[in-house]
DNA sequence: AAGCCGGGGTA
DNA sequence: TACCCAGGCTT
């Protein structure tokens, strides 16, 4: 038996199904599918659903808060982030008078930081501009800074009850096998596809929030990526993936490019003042990685195995570097994102209290205490517990 | 349409 | 290791 066959042989009725989807000749029996498709999982959820905070609100600054933390992160990573988040700033006017860094530094570790700048600005947006009052509709909701279709859908219909269907990597993956979608889910075509479906679908939902709630959560937990638990589905029958064992097919999603090597060298400028360390940092900016988080000076290379002697510096940094004492390559690190994977050396370099070069355009002296507020990428935080700790 | 943007869990 | 995740923005 091939991995993921039906266990048991499909009767006649199923196969009759397989075969009127695949022809679509039987237009009443297919349309019957769609109809049952969404009270089947609002009944499945009102059994499965998990005990979440944002599920017991309908303040749409709450339920849009969850649903920017919880883009592309599992809800065991976000949940800490989004309690934290409404312990600081509980309502739209704190968060849209929050200072940025102490936002950003709320969101470390998370990811995906322009999720963060977006949240801030959209809320001084609605704050200012829209007089505090939050868009109802999935249009309006749609215009703002961070919020795409998906966020869009999520909030209007769980804060408003709008009719709206959402499409996310759990509703591609639960419609691509329960209606045997072969089509590439990162295609324009496919998204149309599936939107469209979605819609076709939500129609008959008795309730659009408990019905988006409840295809999302199912995705979550039952009809999961990998190894999805078909002997209890209730849409069994149903599904061509589980009636072709085609579940391990389904979604069909083209590979992804391979992820860019880069190498990071980091001077660590350290120096006392009033008989305290001093570290020098500066915030990230243009169109990068980590934009806005701090970071140390930064040589980047090509070459996996580059060390500081194969490298110029800019003559201002040179200066400095020449009155120090040099410890390193100190330390590694390396990080993997979705897209690069950094591989970084740290060079720790004690300079002298008294100093007349100046730092590096844009750096800054900070205390241990001072850096410790500031948001930074998880590799360097990393290498500032190896080496201060 | 394709590339970019994090970090952590899982097999 | 490779894949995936309650996506959206930029080019």
């Amino acid at each position: 038996m091939k991995p993921f066959a039906p266990l048991f042989t499909t009767n006649a009725k199923t196969q009759r199904f397989i075969l009127d989807w695949q022809s679509d000749t039987n237009a009443s029996e297919s349309a019957d599918v769609h109809l049952r498709f969404a009270p089947t999982l609002e009944r499945w959820y009102d059994h499965h659903r998990r005990d979440l905070p944002w599920r017991h609100t309908t303040d749409p600054y709450r339920i849009w808060l969850s649903e920017i933390i919880l883009q592309q992160t599992r809800v065991v990573q976000g949940l800490p982030y989004y309690l934290r988040f409404v312990e600081a700033y509980p309502t739209l006017p704190d968060l849209a008078q929050a200072d940025e860094q102490a936002l950003l530094r709320l969101w470390q570790g998370l990811g995906y930081y322009s999720r963060a700048r977006n949240l801030h600005q959209t809320a001084k947006h609605i704050h200012t501009a829209l007089n505090g009052s939050f868009p109802t509709t999935y249009r309006d909701l749609l215009s703002l800074k961070g919020i795409g279709a998906y966020t869009a859908a999520a909030v209007a219909s769980f804060a408003y009850g709008e009719r709206v269907a959402v499409v996310d990597g759990n509703v591609y993956r639960v419609l691509a096998r329960v209606f045997g979608i072969e089509e590439d889910i990162m295609s324009t075509g496919a998204k149309k596809t599936f939107a469209a479906l979605a819609t076709r679908l939500i129609a008959h939902a008795i309730d659009p929030a408990t019905y988006n709630q409840a295809v999302m959560e199912f995705g979550a937990i039952q009809c999961t990526p990998v190894a999805p638990d078909c002997l209890i589905c209730p849409l069994q029958q149903q599904c061509v993936a589980y009636q072709t064992g085609r579940q391990r097919v389904l979604p069909v999603k083209k590979k992804k490019a391979a992820v860019r090597a880069r190498f990071f060298l980091y001077l660590v400028f350290c120096t006392h003042q009033s008989g305290e360390l001093r570290v020098a940092m500066h915030e990230r900016v243009g169109r990068d990685i980590w934009q806005n988080l701090h970071e140390f000076y930064l040589l980047e290379t090509d070459e996996p195995k580059a060390t500081l002697s194969d490298l110029s510096l800019p003559t201002e940094v040179n200066d400095l570097a020449k009155r120090g004492v040099f410890h390193g390559p100190a330390a590694t690190g390396r990080q993997l994102l979705s897209h690069q994977r950094i591989e970084a050396v740290f060079y720790k370099i004690d300079l002298p209290a008294a100093l007349s070069e100046a730092l590096p355009d844009g750096f800054r002296w900070y205390s241990m205490q001072q850096i410790s507020q500031l948001p930074k990428p998880v590799l360097i935080t990393e290498y500032l517990v190896s080496a201060f700790a």
